[in-house]
DNA sequence: CCGATCCATAACCTTCTGGCTATATAAACA
DNA sequence: TGTTTATATAGCCAGAAGGTTATGGATCGG
């Protein structure tokens, strides 16, 4: 798992960190704030919080004994793009999608004026 | 990690498995297919292929003995989706990057014009 | 029917993950 | 200086992940 890729898709891979990332993205918080919503202990947190870290995820800074951490959307960037690529296959599927319902509307339409 | 979201990420965080996607991304294959580029063994990669089952990424069909695989690339949209809502963020930097690197050209201008 | 082919499953091992408690460190505060 | 607050680290544990070899089952081909 070196990769910088494997790394970011592994640290979204937790919903405990998924909604951590979304607590930051309202804007800088501290640990004790991150921990607030979870009924998980301290430790876990910053466990948690040294996964992001090592993904690139997550820096932080320094306000007296508190370690205020802050998003770094960067590595996302990098997962949109990998992702990108499928684009095409996902709306190849809705597109099938949408001629089954047209045929489908269309059969039944014909049906109504039989 | 019961949600499907997590599932997807976990199978996308081994560079194995998205490699199989990228083969997959170009047609069908069998397992075997899917194997030859690997230096793993069979059995090995029947459950890189069972987690990207259970992801939703893949799905198979059956061809006497073979079972082909073929993408599905609807788990990684609810991908795209998650990530997405943080593009403003890594934009925000890369605009960021701009300003400063404008900046520093603006500065450079003002010292050689000394 | 029999061997070869394709693939899945079982059993096992090692390493990683995610949680815990207890403790250490660092800075503020009284 | 001693206590409280904020966070990190250490040590432990259970379960999941990712690999292996050995084996089983289905299907084609002779």
């Amino acid at each position: 798992m070196a990769d910088a890729l494997s790394a970011t898709f592994a640290a979204l891979a937790d919903p405990t960190r998924r909604a951590i990332l979304e607590r930051l993205a309202l804007g800088e918080a501290t640990v004790m704030d991150l921990a607030a919503p979870f009924d998980l202990s301290q430790p876990a947190i910053s466990k948690h919080l040294k996964v992001l870290e090592r993904a690139g995820l997550v820096a932080r800074s320094r306000d007296a004994q508190r370690r205020p951490c802050h998003l770094v959307a960067a590595p996302m960037q990098d997962v949109a793009t990998w992702v990108e690529r499928y684009r095409q296959h996902w709306e190849a599927r809705l597109d099938r999608l949408e001629v089954y319902l047209r045929d489908l509307q269309a059969t039944e339409d014909a049906e109504e004026s039989e």
